[in-house]
DNA sequence: ACCTATTATGTAATCGATTTCATTTACTTT
DNA sequence: AAAGTAAATGAAATCGATTACATAATAGGT
């Protein structure tokens, strides 16, 4: 048995557990209505009662129970950060970003991995919204045809972040990684490289490894080059999973071997790294090598990776900006590309033969 | 005005939005009630009612509303994770373990990130619980003393990680780190080594480390050598403040300058190595490197890094499990200590002076 | 002064699932 | 066969805040 609800209860220092709205309401001599519109709608109510009611909630140490709240009013202040995987450093710091500015404007982050699984994600998804999250971000622009029926069904604001959907049907943020890889292609080609080599991530339903892979081609095939199919790898994103992938590069007649190899992002980039070191190729004299995202990991290599800076912490505020200006009915953009940065560095050279 | 409730609705395929249990209940001929003890208590209900009920639940597509849920019964299925800084690669990956595993028994991960700031971690957590948030894991042993006590009024369970709190006052899950700076500061000496240095995380609340430096310490005093003052530095975990402070350990006068540095983490280590680089350092042949947490960005550096091996996983994997058996009231363990390894690489050589 | 528009506040319905309590049904036990 | 216990289910209260609606009070217009 609990002990009894006393009759007036002296609320001692120190606190127990939870007040509720009717206490507050109580205490200030007002309605349970007053309280919370002090709290949501402080414009409604005059000022005098407003402070009647602030001193209480203080006093009481009173926060509103979110549950409550959220099935009410339909609105949990809760958004779904749908990531690939926090394994690497880009949707990690990506997200830090986006938590610093939701939690500024009172909002949490809730979190989910599918490891580039685009059916996971779905379900995962699907999870969030039952746990009552209000609004998504997700990365890439394609996903599970019902991802977005479901979205649509449920009313729940969402946007895609690094890439940019051309077709304006969704909200999205990103950069132009095509152009991007397009550009420091075009360098590699201007060094004089003919042979070029490609670690991607594996495609399937991951349009950012497409993207950064189309703008590498359609570099090489405006200067008249192809692609060998053998000279192009998909792993996973890991330093084992490239190291392999590089190995069977390097396997190639020296007459097929790439003389560059270009990589969607900075972890197969330095994967390959690893795997000349330990085979005795020289970089950047025997094998030019660049990768993707900028990371500090790439940065810090002997020789420093080149690399393509894209806007990781940019793209994870605006993510933040975006989706409350949507959820709150603000005006918003309904697509926004932020500059990339080619960094060259050390990893690569003309080639030698 | 909405379209009036229709009188008997017909369920259009593709689906409105939501569905009540009341909905379920009526097409299943039975209560709401039934409804709820088919989902959560089955072994109440005959196994007949509960094709019934299921059927419906398909047909209807019917997920629970999680906020009504949590308000009535009082817990949100949701578990907090707050976290220093996502930056870092150890927690990013302890982060991704955890959400996996609490993931596979119907939980979703909330995200905090608190920079290190403890006051920041209070205020944080009390926003998620104001949220609703049914328990915490939290990063080190040391917090702020209202932390605690709020947890306690508000009946929330929690598990710390990354340390093991000596007094039993709290569940910790981690590894031995003391032991393990000591273990690595001892084969140091072993070497040879008698000048050592410190790059340290600031220690203002951060237990973590704390103990790494007073292993070291430790070894040290053992051996009759001591820490020089200006020889230890502290700073924020990034690249570029790891450069600064090992720059101002090089310019110490030949004599002073440590032949062995020690990192609290591999970004520090990294960072030295790369200051190192810039003037010309050699490394291990002048100096000796060490670093903490084996990550890749330690692993992958040339030579590559010396360093331990935490148990990343496993810590994250454990704490799931850990609260997940407090919240169902299950048994758990206080306190458990995961084993770590030294990962000795080329980074550290005998002295040559 | 009288009527209307506006503002401030209270009352009570409501969100949707869980849970207590009561009831019915079936099954033992003597 | 009566009585008592256990199992299955339904009716209705409940969680705590928001909000539609009603009402009282104040101000404004002619």
């Amino acid at each position: 048995m609990e002990p009894s609800p006393a009759l007036e209860t002296t609320y001692k220092e120190g606190g127990l557990s939870r007040s509720s709205a009717k206490d507050v309401a109580r205490l200030a001599g007002v309605s349970t209505a007053t309280v919370s519109r002090v709290l949501n709608t402080p414009y409604q109510v005059e000022e005098q009662t407003q402070k009647l009611v602030l001193d209480a909630v203080k006093k009481l140490h009173y926060v509103p129970h979110g549950a409550a709240r959220a099935l009410r009013s339909a609105r949990s202040q809760m958004i779904g950060a749908v990531i690939p995987s926090f394994d690497y450093a880009l949707y990690a710091r990506m997200t830090s970003a986006m938590q610093t500015a939701l939690d500024a404007k009172g909002y949490s982050v809730v979190l989910a991995e599918h490891h580039y699984n685009l059916k996971s994600e779905l379900r995962t998804t699907e999870q969030l919204i039952r746990h009552g999250v209000d609004a998504f971000v997700f990365v890439g622009i394609n996903h599970d045809a019902e991802l977005f029926s479901m979205l649509q069904n449920y009313g729940r604001p969402y946007i895609l972040t690094w890439g940019i959907d051309s077709s304006g049907h969704h909200p999205s943020i990103g950069f132009d990684s095509r152009s991007a890889t397009f550009d420091l292609a075009r360098h590699l080609i201007e060094l004089g490289h003919k042979r070029f080599g490609l670690l991607s991530a594996s495609v399937n339903g991951n349009d950012r490894a497409i993207d950064r892979g189309a703008g590498i081609k359609a570099a090489l095939a405006q200067a008249g080059l192809k692609l060998n199919d053998d000279c192009v790898q998909y792993g996973s994103i890991d330093l084992a999973a490239a190291k392999g992938m590089m190995h069977k590069l390097l396997m190639l007649a020296p007459s097929h071997r790439p003389t560059a190899v270009m990589c969607t992002n900075d972890v197969f980039a330095v994967g390959a790294m690893t795997a000349c070191r330990e085979m005795g190729i020289k970089i950047p004299d025997d094998m030019s090598i660049t990768g993707c995202d900028d990371t500090d990991l790439g940065a810090t290599q002997t020789p420093p990776l080149t690399s393509i800076h894209t806007p990781i912490t940019e793209v994870g505020l605006a993510a933040a900006e975006q989706i409350i200006a949507r959820l709150e009915g603000q005006p918003f953009t309904q697509s926004q590309s932020f500059p990339y940065k080619i960094v060259l560095r050390e990893s690569v050279s003309k080639p030698t033969t």
